[in-house]
RNA sequence: GGGUGGUUAGCUCAGCGGUAGAGCACUGCCUUCACACGGCAGGGGCCAUAGGUUCGAUCCCUAUACCACCCACCA
């Protein structure tokens, strides 16, 4: 079959794709005794769209279960999708909120409101479920689809389909049972806009401009003065603190002030939370909304009076009821302002807490709430790392987990939401709780009594932390479980390392006594070409399906600056679009882009992507579809000397090629074992490019025109085993070109099989390592390069074939790549160089002289430059052996080789000077 | 306040105790029968700064500067 002229990668990906997955190639093969390889994918939220760090994760994944899956390992991506609790809750109610309603507007009655709501989101995850996994489709992630796919949607699991469900309940029961799941009223960081609470780590601190602002708390005969920053929390004060060791404020200490606006006296306390240099030196002590106020409350025995309502408007009793936390803020101060005791106000850097959904100011609000208990596991979890059972790749984010395990705290489970899995705890009429798998099992627990539901439902991340083991079957004792836990390594960014790397390290510590991985790759953060976070605000987000489709101009502007109103910020994005992608994004392919994800996958933190190097790959792809176009003109219908019945010569440069191969192969599985994906890729891109194309494929038309018959066989083999070999070598990377070429190469190379993917990955054999082929197409290569630099230097026209003179025997390697690299009309040996004012390369044993007439001035001004350079080199190596520590304590390998080069830059200078003076005698003349 | 990573060619990044590398961009020549998404040749770097270890440092150590990011309760 005749290939196009270039690679066009749309119909090959979309076919191949649909190819693969009906084939049920992509399931475990269960082989036996074939080793376990098994990734679990992050699951992706259900409702979400493809980025860039998708891609990019999934890329390196990918990569790594074809490798494996090649190597003949019982490879299984274990795939799912997460329901991912507050993110889809909030578009769905955004959705209502278009059509005017609010979630409670759902039912006449807050149950039927619920039940409706939660209909409504799984009405919405069946619509939009399917779009990010079609969209790693696209990508050619070669995920176990049907595994775990309890819902038939070749999707995996779903992290609230019945069985991952099970084992939640299962988990929150037992933990409940062993006393690590709690309940209790504690103050918890608090979202009012969604109405529910959220974990420490679902809260992120900025620093943003605010005020500071200083107020009279007047007592009998004195008053003191406090700073705060939320003075609308006065309201809720019980007491003012100083240090007990600040003399100034010492003989108040036990005595009462009037807390303004309200009157309610409160006491004056010492506490050593109070810092005596900051601000006034007095704190007011809101317990019922502040955590260190509340510590201090606790120490003190002092009453919690709480102010805000869950919505954080004003209550309790006060002129200020009903207003929202801000308006009350202003009102507060008004009134300070107008009784004389507001003090001072000044601007201030504060880090104001905000939810990281909503971005609304979290409070900090007295509520009851689950908890887990984290210290035992979270020291199982350390362990599990020291121990080497769970290794982090790079190794220095072992710092980052060890650091948050260290200063852990319990963990707050219950979300006052409807989208999730609700807590299996029951009530009766006095408030008693009954933990139970079932409603049944809680009735039967209580006595027969009548039970009500918790109605919170638990964190997303509940659920996520027992992926490993829950999509294996857990809590039943399953093969899989046996088979695949520990999986092999996981692939994941940094920002979830506290989330759900190290909840999923204790978890599974803890219910399997199994560590859930054996590796963990933290991949870099995805950003802009200049190393800007890529954010929708920016502009700057890419799509990764553009990239692999392509997108004209128009459609990308339209794209990036959809949903945002703001004119300037609409004009910032236009110039950003402008400035970078003038026409827009020309198609890459998945290939391309999936290249170009490993070539920057460094051990950095930070990938910059560089649509010029996805241009490059891009090229890439396309050099190897027309180096197969070439080998295939040559090759098909002709005998390529697999059968071998025929005798095959092999020239120093087919060994030198296939040598070369091997070294290679051995870089690749290097670079795989150590998550070096650029390494990967760099070895193979060079390879191909550099070595195969640029130098074997041009030796390979000499040796198919002047060749005996068996050489030609030798050579045809050489070029076909060596593609074939290539392609399953880059199949992991670029799984699309690399299938569909191969279909045409396989054959001619002797090999069989459906597809690439289930072929052999190669294997470095070192038995055709050939270290004097090597040795000799080193100096053939050194002899064109120095052959092709005269004739540039000359100015010789490229197509022109002129004679070289040179010196020294050379082999065949060299004879066939100076006529056909070099185009040399003839290379003749001679004993000594004509006389001649045509410049000499000194390459090795040989001296190389074209036959030119040249200019003798130009040739003076070389030879003088040449002459220059050299004796440099020579007074630095001479100064290096003249040194006599040098010499006695460098490596005597190191020594000699310097020794060597200095002999051989002396040896050039020696034919370089008389071949000057000549000239010079002659030009003076 | 604590911690982590980075600083190498115009840009994005490799490298790493012993002659500085790649891709893109740039310059010159070439529409040569696989490929102009190409070929050949070339220009461009006191490897952030200052000390130290070493026969030798871009590489190891110690400081400093700058840029990122993470964690932390100073009102």
């Amino acid at each position: 079959m005749a290939l196009d002229k270039s690679f066009e990668p749309h119909a090959v990906e979309s076919r191949w794709y649909a190819r693969w997955e009906s084939s049920g190639w992509f399931a475990a093969q269960a082989k036996s005794g074939a080793p376990p390889y098994c990734i679990q994918l992050p699951p992706p939220n259900v409702t979400g769209t493809l980025h860039m760090g998708h891609a990019f994760q999934q890329t390196l994944m990918d990569a790594l279960i074809r490798y494996r899956r090649m190597r003949g390992d019982n490879a299984n991506w274990v795939a799912g999708t997460d329901h991912a609790g507050i993110a889809t809750q909030i578009v769905v109610e955004r959705q209502l909120q278009e059509q005017g309603k609010t979630r409670h507007q759902m039912g006449a009655t807050p149950a039927a409101a619920r039940e409706n709501f939660v209909k409504r989101v799984w009405e919405w995850k069946q619509e939009s479920g399917a779009t990010i996994t079609r969209q790693m489709r696209r990508l050619g992630a070669s995920c176990n689809w049907t595994f775990a796919d309890t819902e038939g949607q070749k999707a995996g699991y779903f992290t609230m389909d019945a069985k991952m469900s099970r084992a939640v309940v299962e988990v929150f029961v037992k933990l409940h049972e062993e006393g690590l799941i709690y309940r209790g009223k504690r103050l918890v960081n608090w979202d009012p806009q969604l109405g529910t609470a959220v974990s420490d780590l679902e809260v992120d601190s900025e620093e943003e401009n605010g005020k500071i602002w200083e107020i009279k708390y007047p007592g009998e005969g004195f008053s003191l003065t406090v700073a705060t920053t939320r003075p609308e929390t006065m309201l809720g004060d019980v007491a003012v603190a100083v240090n007990p060791k600040d003399e100034r404020y010492a003989a108040f200490v036990g005595k009462q002030v009037a807390l303004p606006l309200t009157g309610r006296k409160i006491p004056v306390i010492a506490d050593d939370y109070v810092d005596s240099e900051f601000g006034t030196g007095c704190v007011k002590i809101t317990p019922a909304h502040d955590f260190n106020d509340y510590a201090v409350a606790q120490r003190h025995k002092l009453p919690l009076i709480p102010i805000l309502t869950l919505e954080a408007k004003v209550t309790g009793g006060t002129a200020y009821d009903g207003l929202d936390r801000f308006a009350a803020r202003k009102k507060v101060l008004a009134d300070l302002q107008e009784k004389n005791l507001l003090v001072s106000e000044k601007p201030y850097k504060l880090r104001v807490p905000r939810s990281g959904r909503t971005g609304v100011i979290v409070e900090p609000m007295l509520t009851d709430q689950w908890f887990v208990k984290m210290d035992g596991m979270a020291k199982s979890g350390l362990d599990a790392v020291a121990s080497g059972k769970v290794k982090f790749f790079p190794e220095h984010w072992t710092s980052t987990y060890n650091h948050w395990l260290e200063n852990i705290q319990d963990w707050c489970i219950s979300r006052q939401l409807w989208w999730g899995h609700q807590i299996p705890a029951w009530y009766d009429e006095e408030g008693k709780i009954y933990v139970a798998r079932t409603e049944e099992e809680a009735v039967k627990k209580s006595g027969g009594k009548k039970l009500k539901r918790d109605e919170d439902v638990l964190d997303t991340w509940f659920s996520s932390q027992l992926v490993p083991f829950s999509s294996l079957g857990w809590p039943e004792k399953t093969k899989d479980l046996d088979t695949f836990l520990p999986s092999s390594v996981l692939v994941t960014g940094f920002d979830i390392i506290f989330f759900w790397v190290a909840r999923m390290i204790m978890a599974s510590l803890h219910f399997t006594g199994k560590v859930p991985f054996h590796h963990v790759y933290i991949n870099a953060i995805v950003r802009d070409a200049e190393g800007q976070k890529m954010s929708k605000s920016k502009g700057n987000t890419l799509d990764p399906i553009d990239l692999i489709d392509g997108i004209d101009f128009d459609s990308l502007l339209k794209k990036s600056t959809a949903g945002l109103l703001k004119a300037d910020h609409q004009a910032k994005i236009e110039k950003y679009v402008k400035s970078h992608f003038p026409n827009g994004i020309p198609s890459f392919g998945a290939d391309a882009l999936r290249f170009t994800f490993a070539s920057l996958a460094n051990f950095s933190r930070t990938l910059n992507f560089d649509l010029g190097r996805c241009e490059g790959y891009r090229n890439f792809c396309n050099k190897l579809w027309n180096a197969t176009r070439f080998v295939l003109m040559n090759t098909e219908g002709r005998d390529c000397g697999i059968d071998e019945s025929k005798p095959v010569e092999l020239s120093a440069w087919d060994k030198w090629i296939i040598s070369t191969l091997q070294r290679t192969e051995a870089e690749v599985e290097k670079g795989f074992a150590e998550y070096r994906f650029d390494n990967v890729a760099g070895a193979i891109y060079r390879f191909v490019w550099d070595e195969y194309c640029d130098w074997y494929l041009e030796i390979a038309k000499e040796q198919l025109a002047k060749g005996n018959e068996a050489e030609q066989r030798g050579t045809r083999r050489t070029l076909v085993r060596v593609l074939e070999t290539s392609l399953r070598l880059a199949h992991p990377i670029i799984p699309f070109i690399t299938e569909e070429l191969w279909q045409d190469v396989k054959a001619l190379a002797g090999k069989s099989g459906e597809t690439i993917m289930l072929s052999p990955y190669p294997k470095s054999q070192p038995e055709k390592i050939d270290a004097a082929a090597e040795k000799e197409i080193a100096l053939a290569k050194e002899v064109v390069n120095a052959a092709r630099n005269l004739r540039s230097e000359l100015k010789v026209a490229p197509k022109d074939r002129i004679l070289f003179f040179m010196t020294g025997q050379p082999t065949a390697g060299t004879s066939i790549s100076m006529t056909s690299l070099a185009r040399a009309s003839e290379l003749r040996v001679v004993d000594s160089l004509p006389a001649s004012d045509s410049p000499i390369a000194v390459v090795g044993p040989h001296r190389l002289m074209p036959h030119i007439e040249v200019d003798p001035a130009a040739e003076k001004e070389r030879l003088k430059k040449e002459i220059a350079r050299i004796e440099g080199e020579i007074v630095k190596a001479r100064a290096k052996l003249g040194n006599a520590s040098f010499v006695d304590r460098a490596p005597a390998k190191v020594v000699e080789q310097e020794r060597a080069r200095l002999a051989g830059f002396e040896a050039t200078l020696a034919k370089l000077r008389p071949q000057l003076d000549k000239l010079a005698a002659r030009t003076a003349a």
